[in-house]
DNA sequence: GTCTATAACCCGATAGAC
DNA sequence: GTCTATCGGGTTATAGAC
């Protein structure tokens, strides 16, 4: 089956890239899990590049239906679904003991060189993530300053995430990440409150509203 | 000269590593920018790993006169002091057209399987820089909230460069990095209104207190 | 400590039958 | 589209004279 071989071939160089990165996956290796064979490989790609330009036009494809929708499975303030990402990627660490973090800013600071194609899929990537998230703050609507940046905000969630990853991948322990995440969320919380000085019960008035 | 050799070899990959990545690196790009023959490496070193160890060291014990001193230079006021060195990246990025950022988090993030002395080492790098920062927000006393986590917020710094790096690398453009670090401002300075609402001149006082 | 030469291996990619 | 066999080149590392 055409389709299916090279979806097979794909999802594995996906696993792999991201468990042990671009250039210490051999080609031998994908042929080994996707269980095909070197004449197949290059019957659907002109070579190693171009599988993982599949790859990764495959996360930014698969952004919404494989990231979002299960992160943000059951919450609905858009406030929370930020931090609900936020925590998915927590989970992902921490049932891998803080060895796979976000694949996407792995390949991106893996390759130095980057061509063409893969850079702008790299940055595809990154882009429907902050989109995403501004999307979020902006739904927030006014419980957030009015004259808040939310794109950068958004911007500053992505950074949150990918550090705390890589100092959480680097040390083994979650701290990194959860001390990031717990500052971020307090920057978060003044600038709502900015808005609106706590009172108990604001939050949920709002967003119900 | 036994100990000039050692040295070429060692900033030569430093260097490089920085520049290709290590796993992109060979042993013969190495011996070429240092003018060196494989004999003399293999006399050093008993391999390529071994030089990363070295380089890696090299960075861990130079974050004070390589990086920190010229960063701060001139600048006095802690708080300031961490803007500073976030400012000392952006001009490392601006210098070479958005294509090197913090060369630790590269290799943090290539590596998937280091060897434990490699891991020690980037965590060892990590956290000397975070360890500059806390005692930058330890110094500034009074102007930040008594119950702030002052380790977690240089922990945030961090990602934030490292997550600004990451896109503006990426996109070839500094509005990541410029985004990211401009929320992260926006942040320290509602921490320091929080304790000290703002009033004018306030911080030019308390700066020369 | 430094030099040259090269071993031993693995890689990406190709050839060509089926 | 899939298979097997293999090429050509680059890689890390070693051997051994000096």
């Amino acid at each position: 089956m055409a389709a299916d071989t090279r979806d097979r071939i794909v999802f594995s160089a996906m696993t792999l890239f991201a468990t042990k990165g671009f250039a210490s996956t051999s080609i031998a290796d994908i042929l080994a899990a996707a269980n095909v064979n070197s004449g197949s490989l290059y019957h659907f790609f002109p070579g190693k590049q171009d599988v993982l330009v599949a790859v990764l036009e495959a996360y930014r494809d698969g952004i919404h239906p494989q990231l979002l929708d299960p992160a943000w499975k059951g919450v609905r303030d858009p406030i929370e679904r930020v931090f609900a990402l936020l925590r998915h990627y927590r989970r992902h660490l921490r049932t891998t003991e803080c060895t796979y973090g976000c694949p996407i800013g792995s390949i991106a600071l893996e390759l130095h060189e980057p061509d063409p194609a893969v850079r702008q899929l790299l940055s595809a990537n990154f882009k429907g993530w902050i989109d995403a998230i501004e999307q979020c703050l902006l739904d927030a609507g006014d419980r957030l300053p009015a004259d808040l940046d939310r794109r950068a905000l958004a911007t500053l969630a992505l950074s949150t995430m990918e550090g705390g990853v890589m100092l959480s991948r680097t040390d083994r322990t979650l701290t990194g990440f959860d001390d990031a995440v717990r500052m971020f969320r307090d920057y978060v919380s003044r600038l709502e409150e900015s808005v609106t000085p706590p009172r108990r019960a604001r939050r949920a008035r709002v967003a119900r509203a």
